[in-house]
DNA sequence: CTATGTGCAAACTATTTGCCGTCTG
DNA sequence: CAGACGGCAAATAGTTTGCACATAG
C-alpha cells in the first residue's frame, strides 16, 4: 500500500515547469517540442510518462475534452474551457458552476462524482479565417 | 457547391439502423460488429465512412466525450451524458440546460456556440466490480 | 547501493485512405 | 452508365511499453 517513491529528475522538473509556465493547454507533442529546446536528447514516451504521473498526483490536469490529441493544463484551479470546434484550441473560463440538481441524478444509476460545463465555440484565428473566404 | 448525391446502399442502411436501434453509445468497432452479423463481409473502412457520414447530415451524432475511442449517439434530441471514469460506459440525461450566462462570453473571445453540462461517474456494473475488492 | 526513471525503438489502438472493382439511381 | 460506394490492406496518428543503461536519494 506504501505509495511509490517518487524522483525528481531533471525532465520531470523541466516538463513541470514548461506545463505550469503556459497560459495554453499543450497537447503532449507541443509540450515535447518546447521541453527539447532545454533538454534535446529527452524521448517522447518521457515526455508522456511524466505528463501521466503529474495527472495522477494532482499537479497538473489532463483535460477531458475528446479530439484526438490529449490536452494538459497547468493550472489546476476549478475552472471550465471553451474548445475551437475548428482547430481544437482551448480558452479559459472561471464562473461559478450552476448547481447540480438533484432530479439530473434520479435518472441513472450511475454514481455521480463530478461535473461541469463544457462549451464549443469558434477561436478569434478561426474566426479571422471564415471571413476571408 | 451543390451537395454531394447520397445513395442509400445497404451498407448505409443497416448501419443507420443498427445505431438507431441501440439504446446504448457504441463505438465503431461496436457497430462492426454487430452490422457483420447482418452483413459478413462489410468492412471496418466502410462502417467509419459511414458514421462519419451520418454524423454530417445530423442523422446520428458523434460524442465528444473524450476516451480514447469515439461513441455514435442515434438519439439526436437534445441531452447530456454522464460518462463511467471506469469503463466509458455512458448513460442519457434528460434536463433543462441552465441558462449560459452572459458573463461567461465576456471572458473569451471566442465565439461561444453551445454549451452542455458533462458529468463523470460510475455505472452500475463498476460500482459491484468496486465492492467486490 | 537500488529501485525509479530515461532513451530508444518497437508495439499497439483507433482511425483514415488509396486503389479498384461493384452497384445505385 | 457515371459517379458514389464498398472491400481490402496499407498508412497514419497518437500513445504505450519492454529493455538495458543511467541516476536520484
Amino acid at each position: 500500500m506504501a505509495a511509490k517513491q517518487h524522483r525528481m529528475t531533471r525532465q520531470r522538473r523541466i516538463i513541470l515547469e514548461t506545463v505550469k509556465g503556459l497560459k495554453t493547454h499543450p497537447t503532449a507533442d507541443e509540450v515535447f517540442g518546447l521541453v527539447r529546446k532545454k533538454l534535446p536528447r529527452i524521448s517522447l514516451g518521457t515526455v508522456y510518462r511524466n505528463l501521466e504521473l503529474l495527472t495522477e498526483q494532482g499537479i497538473i490536469q489532463k483535460l477531458d475534452t475528446a479530439g484526438q490529441q490529449k490536452r494538459f493544463d497547468g493550472d489546476i484551479s476549478p475552472h471550465s474551457h471553451v474548445k475551437c470546434v475548428k482547430c481544437g484550441k482551448i480558452d479559459d473560463l472561471y464562473f461559478e458552476l450552476p448547481k447540480p440538481s438533484a432530479a439530473w441524478a434520479g435518472q441513472t444509476r450511475f454514481k455521480i462524482l463530478e461535473y461541469k460545463v463544457e462549451l464549443l465555440g469558434i477561436c478569434p484565428d478561426c474566426q479571422k479565417k471564415m471571413e476571408q473566404n
